[in-house]
DNA sequence: CTGTTAGCGCGTTCAA
DNA sequence: TTGAACGCGCTAACAG
């Protein structure tokens, strides 16, 4: 068996008997007589020679590696995007590292820098909040960035974003459908993307289909996760009567179902609930959860495809890319399960 | 603002005027004077210097990078292990690089190879199935790993396990003191880690209470997640009546619960269900799901710290650490929400 | 087809 | 305190 022992390609070269660069050749694939192959393979194998990453990163500019920062890696539809980059990724020969990031913009920064390093060939992002630091840093990045995400218009990065607003628009038309008037927002923090843009995107659908809303039937949880979900949705039945809620996203969906089951109140029969992102924690809630699936492995895709065409060809025009949002209506809204 | 164009050492250098190896030497903390440091501090600046990874690493052997190994990072078990180490490493000075191997050993066995072409200075690895050739792989890595999960005894490698088969113990105990006889087990596949532990855990148990089981009582989901649960206990109910169900993670425990109440049964009326890992899912399900606790986070937490120990000496003895269960009751067997 | 050699960027001797 | 020079392991020119 291979001894994986420290080993280099002049030992393997000494021990075959050859030149470095003929085994070189030969274990990447260049032109050498059969004789000379055979003697490298075996050479290397009885060494359990395994190359150098960072001497050859060092001469060739590669890595062979990307990079997905994601805020929190314990929101699901952050799974659904590490599930579909790791097989595209992998189909172009890279390997896919995951780093998460906190919400916090500063270790979104450090990670650009440190990326800078030449840890990997390209990143893809998907920030939580965007600074002016950030932008700038990813602006000034010499590594090629795809965001997945909503991004500044005046920022020349390549981008995958969804459309939160026609999202937010189609299940507030469902919920009207349903003879719902009284819809309430449980919003994550609005300085982050996704906040800002689903805050906006309510207010819109709200006043189109005419209806009303208030500072009472909005409530705003401190980070996209259950817990602060629960809290807020706490808050929000202590102070309005909804009759429909829309979470912000999956977690804050299943959470005001929690907290609705608590006070017990009936889902969809007294309150529908609505979540964004339609990912397994939807199917898995009970009742399972309507949601807003705002394409996030259809982003990730086209976000994945996008940076490997980047890398390949940096001087590409910058794309934009819009994915439209689609509705998956379960028992939380009166559909089947 | 920092440019980040392609810079090094020798540009930093000339444009302070100085040597590269001073400058090598302000920026690690070496002695130089003020005067020298100011002027190397403000070149770097300006050129928006950073060090080259793979350079440092070549002449270091360091790349202060650990990398984590996961079969899915779609199992919230998963999750709350990348919480814990990251923050571990961290403090430690190593940035954590999550990767998602599938459950094939073959893939698990590539990564071993991988990491030893030097992309990190150790491994955390939780293989999901461990075969001879994967065995030697970790055996003859030259890079330090520590496996999370139960290891044959006389592979000398360090680990952190579970103790799974007390930990079904204890929620057979909690199901039998409810009055209930007729225990099923839904589990994932025998070939893996997890699911062979967990019938030889849920066997002894049962037997160790006087209890009767039988093949119509334990269905093997083909994997551990939520879909395939679902199938297993659909099949289960079609040829037994339990009292109560374990399943072997929270997924499966959470896909008995939807299938439960999609056949009409009650819970924790007519059945019991008690999940395994006690992960976020248990806490988002409905009704919440009683878990055996088999301190994941516990678990991940020493096993950084023995990688950690490791790395800075390699010659340590090898340690082989169990952490002990516990259980979670919630509202499937009858606890409070 | 094969071998010799330069140099990627860095940290670290050793001298001055 | 500072600078000059070497070499980590590899690939890609270039020479033969």
């Amino acid at each position: 068996m291979a001894e994986t022992k420290k080993s280099n390609l002049q030992l393997v070269a000494a021990k075959a008997g050859v030149s470095v660069s003929s085994v070189s050749r030969v274990l990447n694939g260049g032109s050498a007589s059969e004789e000379l192959a055979r003697k490298v393979r075996e050479a290397a194998d009885e060494l359990g020679y395994v190359p150098h990453a960072s001497a050859r990163t060092m001469r060739t500019g590669r890595t062979d590696q990307i990079t997905l920062a994601v805020a929190d890696v314990g929101n699901p539809v952050y799974v659904q995007m590490m599930r579909t980059v790791t097989g595209i990724v992998a189909k172009a020969g890279y390997r896919l590292v995951v780093s998460s990031t906190g919400a916090d913009p500063q270790s979104q920064i450090d990670l650009v820098t440190s990326l800078n390093r030449g840890y990997a060939d390209g990143l893809l992002m998907s920030p939580l909040r965007i600074t002016e630091d950030l932008v700038e840093a990813m602006r000034s990045s010499r590594l090629p960035i795809v965001v997945i995400g909503t991004l500044p218009a005046d920022v020349a990065l390549d981008n995958v974003r969804a459309d939160s607003a026609t999202g937010i628009g189609l299940a507030v038309e469902h919920l009207v459908a349903q003879g719902r008037r009284r819809i309430a927002l449980v919003n994550g923090p609005v300085d982050t993307v996704p906040g800002s843009a689903r805050l906006a995107g309510y207010l819109s659908a709200i006043e189109r289909f005419g209806l009303a809303t208030s500072a009472e039937l909005q409530v705003t949880a401190s980070a996209f996760t259950y817990k602060a979900g629960r809290k807020a949705t706490a808050a929000l039945l202590g102070q309005a009567s909804p009759d429909a809620i829309i979470g912000a996203n999956d977690l804050l969906g299943v959470a005001a179902l929690k907290e609705l089951a608590a006070a017990g109140r009936r889902v969809p029969g007294d309150v529908a609930v609505v979540g964004m992102d339609d990912t397994d924690a939807a199917e898995l809630a009970t009742p399972s959860l309507t949601s807003v699936d705002l394409g996030s492995a259809k982003r990730a895709k086209a976000a994945a495809k996008l940076l490997i065409r980047r890398i390949a060809d940096p001087g590409a025009p910058v794309s934009r890319i819009v994915i439209p949002p689609a509705l998956s209506v379960r028992e939380s809204t009166g559909g089947q399960a």
